[in-house]
DNA sequence: TATGAATGATACCAACTTAGTATCATTTTG
DNA sequence: CAAAATGATACTAAGTTGGTATCATTCATA
């Protein structure tokens, strides 16, 4: 099976928030945090870039920028950069696609796979950041 | 997201399964299936095939041939299925993928993960074909 | 025993997703 | 103005999934 609940972009996301609020108030940036954690560079920019959209990250451009946490950051969880980097979680998708399916309610293994789906979802909305910032990746 | 717990070709045996189920001793061939299930003909053979390697169904070759379910195949909970079309559950995979991650142990991220991953698991365990049968597609 | 209806085995192909690149524009410091 | 940083965006490569195509084998039956 190959059901990822993570990708690698939420992955390097994560590894690179701790690296950030480890680093306390200083300003990193994107260079560093390629020598440090070795992420492709254009991949992680790329990834840096969507974090500062959504609010996550503070950007500094010009010389000497970079990016630091927001308040904000600290009450993300995992859900929060999935759904960011992976969209919506569903894990269960009816099998007839476009159409709206006539079993939809009935399906009893939709229903199954709904509750599993539930389960999941709830439990990485439990998974804070700052849990992951204790312990260093 | 994507990270779908069930792809087509699982799908697919589930409906296969629950028709020829409702189908009682008769024996069914995939001619028959596909006109009923509308799922494309060289696929379906192909999970029937898969099927019947398993020994979850008995296959009957020649003409008049076709398929029934063995004893085994009640006894098959959806976690056998997606093992046996998606191979073994993982949702969690380290970021490092070739090299050993030297963090494995105590990767929190990880760690959080792979719970989940358990009670996923456990989840699609308890699903057993009979279940569904009861109640059509 | 020949025929046709069925499955077995396998190799191939197309669409989609994920992971990663490449380029150029904009902002800021010195 | 020059250098160092991010912003925006378009492109490419590899892998996975869903599906085809072909040919061989087996078996019932006329
Ligand atoms: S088949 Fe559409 S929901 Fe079960
Ligand atoms: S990074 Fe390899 S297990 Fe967390």
């Amino acid at each position: 099976m190959n059901g990822k609940l993570i990708t690698r972009d939420t992955d390097y996301a994560v590894r690179a928030l701790v690296y950030i609020f480890n680093s306390k108030e200083r300003i990193v940036s994107a260079s560093e945090l390629v020598d440090e954690l070795k992420i492709p560079r254009p991949f992680l920019r790329k990834i840096l870039q969507k974090l500062s959209k959504a609010g996550i990250l503070k950007a500094y451009k010009g010389k000497g920028g970079g990016f630091q946490l927001t308040v904000a950051a600290k009450k993300v969880s995992l859900i929060g950069l999935i759904e960011l980097f992976q969209g919506p979680v569903k894990l269960t998708e009816c099998l007839f696609k476009k159409k709206p399916c006539p079993n939809m309610k009935v399906c009893p293994l939709r229903k199954k796979l709904q509750g599993i789906e539930k389960i999941v979802v709830k439990e990485l909305e439990s998974i804070k950041l700052n849990l992951l910032f204790d312990s260093k990746l």
